[in-house]
DNA sequence: AAAATCAGCCAAAGCGCTTTGGAAGTCTCC
DNA sequence: GGAGACTTCCAAAGCGCTTTGGCTGATTTT
């Protein structure tokens, strides 16, 4: 059934119906209801793609997926699409992911923009000076980023934990334990996220007037294998650290193994703080030692991106704002004075 | 640009350059290779939405992605989709994640094939007589399943591996091994993949004259949690296992945990294999003691369902066909003779 | 009582593409 | 050399919606 014949049966115009159904005020209330009970009566749907051409909106939203052999999705994407999803369902947003060489999203993110496939773009993992943030900017298609970017000069929306203010906290506490030799086992150092974390860790040093060591700190992507390979190296080096903080419950798996490995005992030799984004599969006081955490949940960020990404297209909400969550720190097990 | 204005420079009629520019025979190789050259040219592309509305095709697949305050989205989908994403990029193929109440994901369903709003869909995890599967089947839009259904009475397409072959090999490694107290942690026993699994369990004992009894089969949503409960409630009981199959590494790291704590020792007094869909970030041969898996890469199954469903878009594929993959069974330190 | 206003509705013109049903022009063949 | 058969291109009619501009009859203002 399209307008025309649902008009016809209504014995009203096109735009009658097409009005009372959008909401526009040039149509009586009793019109309106008649209306809109029965295209919920008939089931009449005004078609998408001829709502699209009209109107330039999809009512969807998009995400460039980087893709290629050797890059790997990161396992919190599905997280944070469970938020989401549960957002975004109650308003019939659907989320396009438009699969890009890893090496050259520029290209996809045109694409989308000059076809008008998405009314609004989210893009996670920035790095400091991003340049799908910049293209973006330039391309003037709502966006909305989770996570922030560093060094540029326009401002813009964005959604981010706070996680310099989070790793400060954890090296702190592990200083209020007595601990000097800390060291940071990160994720991949180009993205912002991370950087915010070793200045996190660095800042609370340098309170005690203490520095950081450069091979106290290792970046990678975030692994068991790489958690292990970096704490090996770590605690086999001629002064290992007594704590260590590290970007991921999946690189403390890594951790947790090397001092086992090496009969080092957590929380006895080793302090051990990860940062938890919470997964419903791996969860950090169920560790052979429990974990003492940062904690922010992704799920949650995720609905929130949802939320904000629905106010933007209705008009709601304007313009750049960016949104920074606090990050708990969450005790267990895992630390203990500095031996 | 539109076509109006693109085809006008080119002093051809709309008709020629659309013709030109979709394949159609009654245009000169001249003409044709001239509207190739001047839409790459000047960056000339169809208008999708207007494309979409006069075709009906959308160059999308679909997926309905449920959705729900207690619903996991499982962390194997990442990786499907870095398959997926991998090879659909190629194609400038999307995918459109359409977000649904996890208990009623026929609406959405019903939603997106009468919109149009994708040409075809896949459907993950699904149970025996699964209500999608046999809804998109009725609704008749071109579908791919990614697993399998059982006892329906229409053929279908689908892409699956060999669940059932995989872990019967795995016990009659297990049993050749000695072993005749076997057990296994399974994943949510209402999925089709892990009613296979358990048959190829009961096979594989069967030859020997063995059954599986009930209180050394367990089956749960696959987290580290859920496999270390159902570890120690097998390790505990009165007549322990000596060997466990495990339907995933997540949960088999649950398993070890179990066992360390009890002070079992793998393999020495307990065997344990899993099955391993490999993932970047979680490897069994990182395992304190190298597992055991039957493997199969389900980043490798995303890019053959995208190719799949390219080839069906594109009426290269006609039909239902199912496809079965063999899974590889690669023997670690994990397994040893039964004590 | 005439003029001005306004609420409520409608016809028709897009949005940008594909596709139908020709119409020229060019070859072929008897 | 003219009829038929191709080849190559075109004008115009959709696809199903939104939105502009205008029209009618009722209400208010002067």
């Amino acid at each position: 059934m399209n307008l025309k014949q649902f008009s016809r049966m209504l014995e009203l115009s096109q735009t009658t119906v097409s009005r009372a159904l959008n909401g526009y005020p040039e149509v009586s209330e009793e019109t309106r209801r008649r209306v809109v009970d029965a295209a919920k009566r008939h089931g009449y749907r005004p078609n998408p793609s001829a709502r699209q051409l009209a109107t330039g909106k999809t009512g969807m939203i998009g995400y460039v997926l980087p893709t290629g052999a050797s890059v790997d999705i990161d396992p919190h994407f599905v997280e944070f699409l469970s938020g989401l999803g549960d957002y975004a369902r109650a308003h019939e947003l659907d989320l396009v992911l438009s699969p890009a060489d890893a090496d050259d999203q520029e290209t996809t993110y045109r694409r989308i923009v000059a076809n008008r496939q998405v009314d609004a773009v989210y893009i996670s993992s920035p790095q400091p000076r991003d340049r799908r943030v910049a293209l973006l900017n330039t391309l003037g298609i709502p966006f909305l980023v989770h996570g922030r970017t560093e060094g540029f000069d326009f401002d813009y929306s964005f959604l981010d934990i706070d996680n310099e203010g989070a790793f400060r906290e954890a090296a702190r506490l592990l200083m209020q334990l007595g601990h000097r030799r800390i060291a940071l086992i990160n994720g991949d150092i180009r993205e912002t996220f991370a950087i915010h974390r070793e200045r996190g860790v660095r800042a609370a040093l340098a309170e005690k007037g203490l520095v950081l060591a450069d091979d106290t700190v290792s970046s990678a992507a975030m692994t068991e294998e790489n958690g292990y390979r970096a704490a090996r190296r770590l605690l086999e080096s001629s002064a290992p650290p007594t704590a260590i903080l590290c970007s991921s419950l999946i690189m403390s798996l890594g951790v947790v193994r090397a001092a086992r490995e090496l009969g080092v005992s957590i929380p006895g030799r080793l302090s051990l703080i990860a940062h938890d984004d919470v997964f419903p599969w791996l969860k950090p006081e169920n560790f052979s030692v429990p974990l003492t955490t940062t904690r922010s949940s992704i799920r949650a960020a995720g609905a929130r991106v949802a939320e904000r990404l629905a106010a933007r297209l209705a008009n709601l909400e304007d313009g750049a704002r960016g949104e920074l969550w606090p990050v708990d720190l969450v005790v267990r097990g895992s630390i203990a004075g500095a031996p």
